[in-house]
DNA sequence: GCCCTATGGTCCCGTTCTGATCCATTGGGT
DNA sequence: ACCCAATGGATCAGAACGGGACCATAGGGC
């Protein structure tokens, strides 16, 4: 590990900072769109299918079935979902929700932001592709993953972003920890907010898609050193390229 | 890593349970005594120390006043806080808090909420140790982690699960990511809950605290892979203990 | 064709939470 | 001795939220 692909200093965190940081991040309704946003931009949910049924998904987000419906409706509204009514009504993806809208700017992330999500990524990614090498699964698990590869490498441009996303929380979701893979998610979502704000070159894509390679060949064949070495050579790779950007 | 330290298999965790886990594990007041509760437990703050005043820390919470209060009322009437008015009041830790009562049973947490406990937990933490000794910080910076190393060693056996989270949580603050410290701390408090459950021997803290001053050692010296292969052993421990005790 | 079921759509009411204001207590400074 | 600042204590109106009941719609099976 080159100091974490780049970075030679750190400030500690202040303890009373870990100890009390916020406990809502903002009002249900917001976080419920926020959750089913996240949900079809890391193409855990995929252009066509359908959302639980409402109050299937209420339950699970611990939510109200109103306040779950006015996020569903805000959703529709911006063109993410369809709702349709009736015996095999619900909410479906539409196509459009994956495209990739031009440059946005970085959201209020100072730079020591960036870091943290940065760090953070790293140890969970390379954590979970180290533990996802390291378990015999059932030939059949690695399905999710071979298909996320797949789809990666025939995805269109402005559906990329989607499927790298797809293929990595594949990786976490191998190590068989709803934690760490909700861990993962959550971090993922971030990064890809940061990358929202760089543009997307082919040649990166090309780069990617041969490390995502060698990355799941690895974690197949068990081998989880070489596995965390490729990780970790496709991570710094991203890393350089959002502190060259956003710096 | 000896495929997490046991676990030679593992069931892939289902996409949907990521994309729509719950949002609110409980209602505010709840959610801000736990909060409190494991910055005590955790040794975030100590006996004698007084909590940021109600207004500020209802601030930091993102929760209002009034639920506030009622939390920090709550643990005064529990034991844990002693609540003083007038001109340098504030909610004051108060000593009882970090002894230990008898052996609790687990909470409520089947195996494998055991196993996603403590994957995530070796994921974080070996990635923070290895991250915390690649940094150049200043000399001054590894005063916390060595206070709490010595607190780990004088520590009486009803203080030592406090100290020892402490020194653990020193570790991902070096990281200089509150993300990654956060998290750390969270998962701390889900391996507090399975350690409340078993017996805690002196043989064991001896051993631990060899550990720690090899893990210390080693990040002092930025030797990454030696405070990753110290905090390793470590670990293992601590699950092997955990599995044979819950399983 | 009818009915049943699974879904979304709407409304109501009680609870929780917030934001704001004002009061009470204590200790330090002038 | 007085006042002031920093704290906790108390209360209230209104918004947000949750739980439940009921209606509307569409498709499938009899």
């Amino acid at each position: 590990m080159r100091s974490v692909g780049g970075r030679q200093t750190a400030r500690p965190v202040d303890p009373a900072e870990v100890a009390f940081r916020a406990i809502r991040s903002g009002n249900a309704f917001e976080e419920c769109v926020e959750r089913v946003l996240s949900a079809v931009k890391l193409g855990l949910i995929c252009p066509g299918e359908r959302l639980p049924a409402e109050r299937d998904l209420a339950g699970r987000l611990g939510v109200s079935r109103v306040t779950l419906r006015d996020a569903l409706r805000s959703l529709a509204d911006a063109g993410w979902l369809e709702i349709r009514r009736g015996r095999h009504g619900g909410a479906f993806v539409l196509d459009r929700a994956t495209t990739r809208p031009q440059l946005r700017p970085v959201p209020h992330r100072s730079c020591e932001s960036i870091e943290d999500t940065l760090v953070l990524r790293q140890v969970l990614e390379l954590g979970a592709v180290e533990v996802a090498a390291s378990f015999a699964v059932r030939p059949e698990a690695y399905g999710a993953l071979v298909a996320a590869l797949e789809d990666c490498r025939t995805a269109a441009p402005n559906r990329y972003r989607t499927a790298d996303s797809r293929l990595h929380l594949a990786v976490t979701e191998l190590t068989g920890s709803p934690s760490l893979a909700a861990a993962a998610a959550d971090v993922r979502m971030r990064v890809n907010d940061l990358l929202d704000a760089i543009p997307l070159l082919e040649r990166n894509i090309a780069h990617s898609n041969d490390q995502h390679d060698r990355i799941v060949r690895a974690i197949r064949r068990r081998q989880p050193a070489a596995a965390r070495a490729a990780m970790e050579e496709h991570l710094a790779g991203t890393a350089a390229l959002l502190r060259a950007f956003l710096s």
